[in-house]
DNA sequence: AATGAATGAGGATTCATTCAT
DNA sequence: CATGAATGAATCCTCATTCAT
C-alpha cells in the first residue's frame, strides 16, 4: 500500500495501530484514546495529523480502495487479453494476484469491508464508484471473452454479476469472516471450477 | 418472526424501533436514548425490559437467527428430500424461501449480518454454532444428491464451502449492500444456472 | 426574574451557579466542568436540561432581555405619560425603576453586557432588536414631551441617541465596571440634573 | 501606535493578525493557531517571541493604554489651559483628538474595552491605574475652567463622573458596539451641546 | 531565527445505566 | 409499571506550550 511518505515513527505507529484495531473491533467500538495507547502517542498527536477521527479513516481506507479495485486495470487487463489466453486463465492470474494483494493488506481489506457493510453514508458515497469502476472494467474483458465464444449464453451482464456475488462472497467469507491469512491455490482452483462449470454433472 | 408473543404496544414499538435504527446505522452507532425518542417511551423502560443495550441486540438477533437457518432443518429438507426432485430442484424451493423470509425480516437480517461482520466478538460466538448447524443439515443433503450422481466428482464438502459462499454472497450483496426489498425470480433462475453449469460453453 | 417553574434544587443550582461564574469570568473562560462543580452536580445535568453550553448561556440572557428592555414598555410608559409630569420625572422614575431592577439581577446584567460586547455573533443578533425596541418605544416618549416644549431644539433621535449614550455609560460603567450593588439617589439626581441642563453655568 | 519598533516582516504579520482577531472574536475565543494561520508564521514563533499568549495580548493593549489615556497628558493640556479658550473648545479638541487616535487604531480599542469589560482579572489590574491617570490629570482641568466660573455649581468631581460616564458611552457605543469606522463632526457637535448643555430647554 | 512534531491538560458533549417516585 | 432526574465514565477534539533540529 503507497501510503503517504516521510511519515515519522509515531506517524506510522499511528496508522499501524488504527488498522489493527479498526479490523479487529470496527471503527465504531475503537476510540481515538485506544488509537493513542496502543501507538504510544498522544491522542493530540493523532488529531494534529488527521483532524478527525473520521479522515483517519478515510486515509487508510482510500488509498486501499484505489489499489483494490483499479489496479486490475489497463495494465492487467490488456496484457492479459493479448495473450492467447482462455477467460479460465484471465480468471485464476486475476484471483491469484487478488488474492496475493489482499493477503498482504489484510487488515485494511478487512476495515474496507466492514465499514462499507456498516457505514450507510460511506456505502452510499463509495458504491456507485466501484460500481461503475468495476462494471467498466470488467465488462470489456466478458464482452471480449464473450465474443470468443468461451461463455454460455446469457447477457454479459447477468455473467458480471454473479462472477461479482460469488468473487465478493469468497474474499469476504475467507478474509474478513474467516479471518484467514491467504487462501491457498487448491481453493482457488476449486472456485474456479465452480464459476466455470457449476456443479452438476 | 416469531418474537415472544404478547408484547405491550410500548415494548413493540421499542424493537420495532431498535430494528429500525440499527439497521440503519448499526448498534454502536444508535444511543439508547435515540431509541426510546423513536419508539416514544422513556430510556428508562427500556432497561427495564432489556437490562442492557446488547440483550436488547441480542433479543433481536437470536430469534432471527434461530429461523433464518435451522428453519431449514428437518421439516423442509425431509419433505423436499423425500420427493422425488432434482438438486436444482431442491436449490430452488431453497432459495425462494429464504428469499421470502428475508424479505420479511429485511432490515432483522441487515442488522444480524452488519453486527456478525462488525463485532469480532459476536462473529467468534456465533460462527462456529451456525457453522455447525448449516454442515450438519447441508451435508446431509449434498450427501443425499451425490449418490444420486447430480454432482461432479469434487468432495461432497468442496461443494458445501462454494455453495456457501456464492449463496451467502447473493444474500448479504441484495438485501444488506444493495438494500433491495427482494429478488425476483428471474434473478433466482440466474443464481440457480450458475450453480449448476457455471459459465463456460 | 421570571425563569421557567418548577426547577428541582439542582436544576436550581446550575442556573445559579452559571449567573455567577459567567459574571465573575466570562462565557468563555468558564467551563461547563466548574459550572458542575460549583452547582454540586454532573456536567451531564447540565448537558440533559440545556443541551449545550451555548442554550445554556441563552436560556439567562434571554429572560434579563425581555425584563430589561420591554419592562419600559406600556405600563410604565403610558401611565407616566398620562399624568401631569416632567420629562425629568418620567427620566427619575425611569432611572430608579431601571437601577432597582438591575441591583436585583446584577450578575444577570453583567453576564448580558459582558456577552453583547465580547460575542460578535451574539451583538449581531440582538442589537438590532434591541434598538428597535428601544427606539420604538422611547421615541413615542421624546415626541410626547419634546410636543410640550420642554427641550431645546434638536431632533428627537439626536436626544434619543444621547440619551441611550448616557444612559448606558451609566449603567454599564457602575454596574458592570465598578462591580457595584446598586446607585445611590444621590448619584441618580447629578445624572438627571447632567441629563437636563449639562454643565454650562 | 508606537509598538516597539524594528519589527520584522513576520513579527508585524503576527500583531496584526492577533489584533484583527481578538477584535473579532475576543482574546479567548481566539486560538493561537489561528493567529499562526492568519499571521503565516509557525505557533512556535508566536511563542519565542511573546512567551504566553497572555503576554501577547498584553504587548497588544499597553502600548495602546498609554497612548489612549496620558496621551492627553501634559502636552496636551497644558496648551490647551493656556490658550484663552473656552471649557467648550477644550472638549471639542479632545473628542476630536481622541475620535482621531481611536479611529485609527480602532482595532486595537476593540480589543481594550472588551478585555477590560471581560477579564474580571485584567480589569482589576487597569481600572485603578487608569482612574488614577484620567482623574489626577482632568481633575486640574475641570478645577481650572470651574474657577473660572464656567460650570454649574457642582462638585468637581461629580462633573468629572458624568464626563466619564458620557464620553466613555460615546466611544464605546461607536467604536465597539457599533463597530464605526469614525464619529463625524457633527455628532461630536450634538455631543458637546449635550454635555454643555443638558436637554432642557 | 524558525519550525515541524509532539503533548498534558482540559474542553464540550454523549452514553448506557440507575433509582426514587 | 413507567418515568423524569441524575450521573460516572468515556468520547472526540482543542489548546497553549515545549523542544529538538
Amino acid at each position: 500500500m503507497h501510503l503517504p511518505e516521510k511519515l515519522t515513527a509515531k506517524q506510522e505507529r499511528i496508522i499501524e495501530s488504527a488498522i489493527r484495531l479498526f479490523a479487529e473491533k470496527g471503527y465504531s467500538n475503537t476510540s481515538t484514546a485506544e488509537i493513542a495507547k496502543a501507538a504510544e502517542v498522544s491522542e493530540a498527536s493523532i488529531f494534529k495529523q488527521y483532524g478527525t477521527k473520521d479522515k483517519l479513516l478515510l486515509s487508510l481506507i482510500i488509498p486501499c480502495l484505489k489499489e483494490l479495485f483499479p489496479a486490475m486495470a489497463d495494465e492487467v487487463l490488456h496484457t492479459v487479453m493479448s495473450k492467447a489466453v482462455t477467460f479460465e486463465d484471465f480468471l485464476r492470474g486475476f484471483l491469484k494476484n487478488r488474492v496475493e494483494f489482499i493477503s498482504e493488506n489484510r487488515e485494511i481489506f478487512q476495515v474496507v469491508i466492514k465499514e462499507i457493510v456498516y457505514k450507510e453514508e460511506l456505502k452510499n458515497e463509495l458504491l456507485p464508484y466501484l460500481s461503475e469502476i468495476v462494471t467498466s472494467r470488467l465488462s470489456k474483458v466478458i464482452a471480449f471473452f464473450r465474443e470468443r465464444g468461451e461463455f454460455i449464453d446469457i447477457p454479459a451482464d447477468t455473467i458480471l454479476k454473479m462472477l461479482f456475488t460469488f468473487v465478493g462472497g469468497f474474499f469476504v467469507s475467507r478474509f474478513v469472516l474467516l479471518n484467514l491469512r491467504s487462501i491457498d491455490d487448491r481453493e482457488i482452483e476449486d472456485a474456479i471450477r465452480f464459476v466455470m462449470d457449476g456443479i452438476r454433472k
